[in-house]
DNA sequence: CTTGACCTTCCAGTCACTGGAATCTCTACA
DNA sequence: TGTAGAGATTCCAGTGACTGGAAGGTCAAG
């Protein structure tokens, strides 16, 4: 198929598609015309790599793990130790959020929102208040 | 003061005071020498940028605060709703992760994590198991 | 034979910095 | 006075993961 299909397939664009190819994650076969020709294999490889993105590995683990994945000697644990360090920053991150939250919502909460000129979330920003976060 | 110092009053990396300069974010008087030459006020500017920044505002979000901050005869309804539209992507970013880290510790928890080479958790990415998240 | 959809490559832009090279300025010390 | 070293300057390039757009080639339908 085409990569156009393929996209539909997959749920990648085709300009990711193409990226991807680029940066030697998921290469196409050629056909005489030029055009990229994809058959089942890739369509399951671009829709790994899909999935893994949407769970937030980056593309060089997606690398790491789509090796892994071909590779018919791999222990189970190397992938488990992957997929641990994304929970740990995946655990990082929520707590770094919910700690941005508490802030602001505290902020946007003191804010009277109306036209009076003096809003509290400036103050703070700029200090003017006692620091916090 | 010089650069090197502003760095450490604002907490920013000089670069990224240079950078900043560069966008048009906060500028610098120069000196004779071409040196920058930074006052209380440009401090001041910079230790916002830098606890909006680390609030999850984006540099044009910082660009509008520091410019509602610096009109007297702004409405502080403004501010509250850029506030509140960060609230609302800190929320959506939070939902995100949480369904991310279900998903991804579901797997881990299925994974033996030993040397043998069947792993549940390329298989789920490879879709050979029933689709999730 | 033309139209239009789809494909190709390549270049540039995004965001928010960051690293590094080449060069200039200032201060301290022998 | 010379020099060493810290710190300043500019400019260019790279990061990650795409995304947009231009210029042109290919294909199927009418």
């Amino acid at each position: 198929m085409n990569i156009g299909e393929a996209a539909e397939q997959s749920g990648l664009p085709a300009k990711t598609i193409r990226y991807y190819e680029d940066i030697g994650l998921v290469t196409a076969d050629r056909r005489a015309n030029g055009y990229r020709e994809y058959g089942e294999q890739h369509i399951h490889k671009l829709r790994f790599v899909q999935r893994a993105r949407g769970l937030g590995f980056s593309v060089e683990e997606c690398r790491s793990l789509l090796s892994l994945y071909e590779d018919r000697h791999r222990a189970s644990a190397d992938v488990k130790h992957l997929a641990e360090a994304r929970l740990a920053d995946i655990d990082r991150k929520i707590e770094a959020l919910h700690g941005m939250r508490a802030t602001l919502a505290a902020l946007v909460k003191s804010c009277h929102g109306d036209s009076r000129p003096d809003c509290p979330i400036l103050d703070d920003l700029a200090g003017e208040t006692a620091e916090q976060g």
